[in-house]
DNA sequence: AATACGGGGCT
DNA sequence: AGCCCAGTATT
């Protein structure tokens, strides 16, 4: 038995006895699998089901999808992250209702043309509905070949790339193309895991050139390693007077193209990139803001607030930035001039006034949500 | 070829 | 704190 045909049908027979039973593997609906693809890119199958299942939920099909507003995906994505997904999945549901008739494309090529989907989705799609012989390569994949086959390849490079993916499809089983991908993967996902994995049950031991060769916690080899840089935010929230939630206002902002969180709304922000301002007075910060931004205020700023709630310093991390969040609560005055102070704002900086219950109704970055949650358990 | 883009879990 | 996760789009 050559190494490659031993690779295969070893992994395909582990999987049949450890494959985990998931929702989108029971079916060949194109629109379902499509959808758990998009889920779980760079995402764990832990964090991705509970979505899946609430947008099976709430959109049963692609037509329903496509109708939905922009807004109702970002709100049920919230949290997974990634925001471009949600976008993306739902202009492709509305081109595919709109273009295509509703009917969801049925090969590698038309399936690639779908916004958000790339080699290894159209891979996964076509032959996880339509039974194309295409080899997925995602991160298991390149995990469990540069170990079996003992590839040193850089998995970041162009050319390791390349490598792997013709690799991969060497090694497909045409037969069966859709058990295969999953075989690989869920091999990946269980037993050749990144860290610690126990080889000594490993069935594919034998002829692994990793651990013949001790290199299980070498490979794969992966060069570039994203730099995290920081952001110093100052969150301005502003809020009208009244007394209770249902009345009182507040000052929101859609997040806008080419910056993190497209699409999700928070507050007006103050920011630095390389390092906070010492000692950052929240009031003359935003009077010099304003004024910059050609504000003409007739008033000392100080005098238009009621109030100000200065929040703890929140640290969030994201995968590549890291950042660190105040937030500044500024109660404005009901009164006429006041008044117009606040629509200017909103004129000026494109926010939108809501009601503070409304805030659970839209769309927010988890950052918002925790000071959200910190505000209601420290405060009220 | 390099960089942006989220959030959570595990070591 | 670093690494990884059923990656893709843009520059």
């Amino acid at each position: 038995m050559t190494k490659n045909s031993f690779f295969a049908q070893k992994i395909i027979s582990w999987y049949h006895q450890n494959k985990r039973d998931l929702p989108w593997r029971d079916t060949q609906n194109p629109y379902k699998i499509w959808l758990s693809e998009i889920i779980l890119q760079q995402t764990r199958v832990a964090q991705g089901m509970p979505y899946y299942e609430k947008f099976i939920e709430h959109f049963p099909t692609v037509q329903e999808l496509a109708m939905a507003d922009e807004q109702t995906v970002l709100m049920l994505w919230q949290g997974l992250g990634y925001y471009s997904r949600a976008r993306n999945l739902h202009a492709a549901a509305k081109y595919i209702s709109d273009d295509l008739n509703g009917t969801f494309p049925n090969n590698y090529t038309e399936i690639k043309k779908l916004k958000g989907v790339g080699d290894y989705t159209a891979a996964a799609i076509s032959s996880f509905a339509f039974d194309e012989v295409q080899a997925v390569v995602d991160g298991n994949v390149y995990r469990v070949l540069a170990r079996f086959f003992g590839v040193e390849k850089d998995i970041t490079s162009t050319e390791g790339k390349k490598e792997f993916r013709e690799l991969a499809q060497k090694l497909i089983n045409k037969k069966e193309p859709a058990i295969y991908n999953q075989s690989i993967m869920e091999f990946g996902a269980l037993q050749c895991v990144p860290k610690n994995p126990n080889c000594k049950v490993c069935p594919l031991q034998q002829k692994c050139t990793a651990f013949e060769k001790n290199l299980i916690e070498k490979l794969p080899i992966k060069e570039k390693k994203t730099v995290v840089k920081d952001r110093f935010m100052h969150y301005f929230v502003f809020v009208t007077e009244n007394k209770t939630n249902t009345e009182k206002k507040v000052l929101i902002r859609q997040r806008q193209e080419g910056d993190i969180w497209q699409g999700l709304n928070d507050f007006f922000v103050i920011e630095f990139l390389n390092k906070d301002k010492k000692n950052f007075e929240p009031i003359k910060e935003l009077q010099i803001q304003l004024e910059k931004d050609g504000f003409n205020l007739e008033l000392k700023i100080t005098t238009k607030f009621k109030s100000i709630h200065e929040s703890i310093i929140f640290k969030h991390q994201l995968s590549h930035r890291t950042l660190y969040a105040k937030f500044y609560t500024l109660e404005i005055k009901n009164t006429k001039e006041q008044n117009e102070f606040w629509n200017k704002l909103k004129k000026k900086y494109n926010l939108e006034e809501i009601n503070w219950q409304k805030l659970d109704k839209i769309p927010k970055p988890v950052l918002i949500t925790k000071y959200l949650d910190y505000l209601s358990s420290h405060l009220f």
